[in-house]
DNA sequence: GTCAATGCAAAGACTTTGCAATCTA
DNA sequence: TAGATTGCAAAGTCTTTGCATTGAC
């Protein structure tokens, strides 16, 4: 598997636009992080080393690594649109606290099974899972 | 089956809330609209019959009627979120085919199943489901 | 050197909130 | 009548965009 520096490369080539620094930097920074992210996150991260990237190019890379294809949008919490690797990771189940937010990034092997097992009636080939479930976590029902 | 009526007076009522000529108003076009709707699109639909109900009313009824189990936030689409019915309408597991935008939907007990066993690890209460797989359906994977 | 990309700040879009007036129970 | 609710407008939050400058190829 190629690693995701060279994937952007290649599509950025071929899109005939630049590799930039702040492009390797948000880069990096995305596949250093390994929960669900999301720009403020990715903004605070690359600032810890880096103090030359700004937010509007954060946003304006996003829908690039997208098309890449190697994040995803992935759940919006709380008014703020979260991201996650799909290059190179396999899927997850969501647990989403409705009281604060929190997401939990659970395997869902058994849970992908289960839909096979479904799709088969259906004949249905599937390959990317979109699975969440909205709840309260422990700590917030500890607190009620 | 109760009507969403009586199950938002309940919920009102052991809330300490009342049930107010704009909560009456919102409510009824929330359940004669079909389709996935935003707060925009309720605000237009009430506004060709009634000139009084305010977006900010619209907001502010949006978490009651999800907290009284009768509809559920969806997708977000396009920096605006969406909600569906859940009140009257099962869990679905939606199969949609990439190929050509089909989307089935299942019945899915087990996934459910399977995604309990996994919250129970994380004790972690789940209320809602959102499953959806894509893939390719039967009639598209024939024709290749 | 050319043209895409950046940072900044301003603008935009959606959502939330403070407050005085109003209405339900 | 008490206390919740409303509409309005202002404020908030996240995201996008215009523009002069910078930087990649």
């Amino acid at each position: 598997m190629q690693k995701p520096e060279i994937v952007f490369s290649n599509f950025l080539r071929t899109k005939g636009l630049k590799l930039t620094s702040p492009r390797k930097i948000i880069l990096e920074a995305v596949f250093t992080t390994h929960e669900h992210f999301n720009v403020d996150a990715m903004y605070d991260l690359i600032r810890q080393t880096h103090s030359n990237v700004s937010r509007a190019t954060i946003y304006r890379t996003m829908p690039l690594l997208v098309e890449a294809g190697l994040i995803k949008q992935s759940v919006r919490c709380q008014s703020k649109d979260y991201y996650e690797h799909t290059y190179g990771h396999s899927n997850h189940l969501h647990l989403i606290c409705k009281v604060c937010g929190e997401i939990i990034e659970a395997d869902c092997k058994e849970v992908e099974k289960a839909i096979e097992k479904i799709a088969l009636k259906y004949n249905f080939k599937s390959t990317e899972f979109d699975l969440s479930a909205r709840g309260i976590c422990s700590a917030c029902s500890e607190q009620e």
